[in-house]
Parts: C-alpha cells; structure tokens; sequence
DNA sequence: GCGTCCATGTAAACGGTTACATGATTGC
DNA sequence: GCAATCATGTAACCGTTTACATGGACGC
C-alpha cells in the first residue's frame, strides 16, 4: 500500500491530516492524490504500527488539531521501499479506449474535437508545471544542475511531468493535424515517396 | 465504469469472457486490464441491461463457452460515452513518489541503480511497442497515413503509447546522466555561462 | 497419468471515493 | 447571522485483485 509510505515520507516533518490533505491537492497532486477519509484511518493505523506517533496541538481556528511525525521505525520501513523495486501499477486510460473505439461515430470531426478537449487539458496541466518550474529557477540561481541532491529529487519528478505532458501535448498535435488532412476539401497530402530500397 | 464499456467496444464483434480477457492481455493491455473474475459478472450485469446478449456455443477443448455481443441498445449507450467528455481518472505514480522520497536513502548511486530499473521497464514496453508499429507498417503499404479511418483511431492510441514511452526513457536517461555528473570523480560541469540579459 | 489450455464462475479482501456527521472560529 | 476555513472522523459503496473451486479435452 503506496499510501502509507508516501504519507511516511511526508511525515518526516511534522503535520496534521489536514495539512498533508492540502499538501496532495497543492504540492503532489502530480503523481498521488488522498482523500481526507483515507488518510486519518491510515494515519491511526500507521501509529498502532508505531512507525508515525502524534501528539495533541492546537488550532488557528477551530478546535484541537493532532500533528504526527515518522519514527526512526518509520523511517526504516520508508527506505525499505524506497531500496525495494519502482512500484509500477498498471496504468489504465479511459481516454485512450474512447480514442480506441471513437470510429463507432463514423465523424471524424468528432474525433478532432475530442482531441481538442483533451489538449487542452493537458495544455493546463503542463502550463502549471512550467510555473512551478519557471519560479524555482528564479527563486535559486543553482537550479537545476547546482541544487543540493535533496532537491534534485523533487526536481527530477518535476522534470518527469514536464517531458510527460509535453508528449502529450505534442500527441494530441500531431493527431489533429493527421486528422484535419483527411477532411474532405484538405489538400491531399503528397504520397510519401519510399526510400530506394 | 470504464470497463462497461470497454467491453461494449470490444463486444461489437462476438467473444466469450475467455477470450476478452486475452485480448486484454494481448491487445490493449497498454491502456486497459481486466481479470476474469471482473469480466464475467460485467458481462452478466451488461445482459441484464440489455446492452449485450449471449448465446451458448462450443468450445475446442473443455465443456461449452458463451460468447457475447453488444446489442443496439448496448452501442448507442456506448457512443454516448463515447461523445461524452474524455476520462481522465487522476493518476497515481507510486515510482515517482519514491523518487521523491529519495533523498532519504542518502546514496545517489542508488537513485542512480533505481532509474536504471525505471528504464529497463520502460525500455521493453517501448521495444514491444516498436515490434507492433512495424509489423503493421510492413504488413500495409497504408500505414500510417493512408489507412482507413477505422485502423487510424487504433493507430493514434499505439502513437500515443510510443511518444510517452520514449518520453519516459529520455526522463530516466536525462536523470542518470545529471546525476552521474553529481558522483565524485566525475569531470566537473562547464559552469553555464548566462546568456546576456 | 500429468500438465497445459480451454472455460466459467464465487468469495473475500483491499484501496479508494462519496456521503454523512460534528463542531469551533473568523471575517463579512 | 452566515459562509468559509480549520479540523476530525465514520459508513456505505464501488471497482479491482487475489484466492479458491470446478471440470472437460488434448498432447506428451
């Protein structure tokens, strides 16, 4: 269970449920998100497990808040994982079968509109993380080769939804441009002359 | 339900649950996965509604299978779907949480050992993928461009596997190449000269 | 006779989401 | 007085995985 190393990892510094709900939503939402309902139940059974403790604190606003931090047992089992192997999940994409079976329309204007749609999406993903990225290069003249090896890891996961959406990006392009020349009254596309071979 | 459909997709020509999930494995695995024990009571519940009938039918070895297909009803809830908006289910990367959490290990040369996983992994799925693209390519003088509209929408979602993975294995190669630049011994970097501003 | 493939299912567990419930505090 | 924010939790449900169960047919 991903969830509970990632919260462990987190933990290093001390926060409450709260504050690592708002930490998925506004720092790593990228690649985790948690729901409020999932994290105190897995935050209690970290601490019977005794690799997070927590004491009692107080609030800005409302009543008592708890704050939890990793223990050194936590954090062996953190790096137990991190040394283990990269957990990939089979990854499913809804969207990409709708692509899939999308000729049942028989529009292909559909089609460019349904990639239209999610270019879009992607455009606004990719253009948060060149944010984030622009700011810390301004905010730190060592960035990114000179960062301190810490920060070179955040970097380097930043770098990977960078490359990632602008494929995506650059896929969604490329289909619609491919699409488009199939419209009828598209200049015909030169055929391809094949290499001497 | 993604898979609901996904199987009114698939079910537009008839399959038994058996062979469904082959081609899960086979075919579409880079976007989509299913288990038999999924399958079989989503083909009764999509029967119960009418979106896909069965009949009994005969097997090579073994006793009798059920093959299935989708209904008009069942293809006009599927091309709702499909006109609908694209389905982005928020995506978890537990890999890149682990590279996030890293610096933990205190130990570059490990980073350096789990991003050479990382690119193994990606490198074969690439390569599997590559295998597809050009068997198809020397199989029809069409591919990509002139293909009927039909294999086009296929031939998007393989390009889309194929500019994410070479996406994925530059980030790992980019991310080994820095990092080796880090370890001691290694010819320290040119300092980027800054560009006149 | 034994393993593999064909073929269909059920039950329990798991990770996650949605909905519901409660209550204090601050700013408008 | 009311909405928003801070703060913690429970219960029901949903989609998926893992484990279990059964059995026929073919090749070695």
């Amino acid at each position: 269970m991903s969830l509970e190393f990632i919260l462990l990892g987190l933990l290093r510094r001390p926060a409450s449920g709260y504050d690592l709900k708002k930490f998925f939503d506004e720092g790593i939402g990228y690649f985790w998100a948690a729901e409020l309902s999932q994290i105190y139940p897995t935050l209690k059974r970290l601490e019977k497990r005794g690799w997070v403790r927590s004491r009692a604190a107080a609030s800005k606003r409302g009543s008592g808040r708890r704050v939890y931090v990793t223990t050194p047992a936590g954090r062996r089992a953190l790096r137990e994982w991190l040394r283990g192997e990269p957990q990939f999940g089979d990854e499913r994409f809804a969207y990409l079968a709708q692509v899939y079976f999308m000729d049942e329309l028989k529009d292909l204007r559909q089609t460019i509109r349904f990639f239209g749609r999610m270019r879009d999406h992607f455009a606004t993903k990719l253009d948060a993380l060149r944010m984030l990225d622009r700011r810390w290069a301004e905010a730190d003249p060592r960035y990114p080769d000179d960062l301190p090896t810490s920060e070179l890891h955040l970097q380097l996961t930043l770098r990977k939804g960078l490359l990632s959406l602008e494929a995506h990006v650059l896929w969604c392009d490329e289909a619609i441009r491919r699409m488009g020349a199939r419209l009828p009254g598209a200049k015909p596309r030169r055929p391809q002359p094949k290499r001497a071979s």
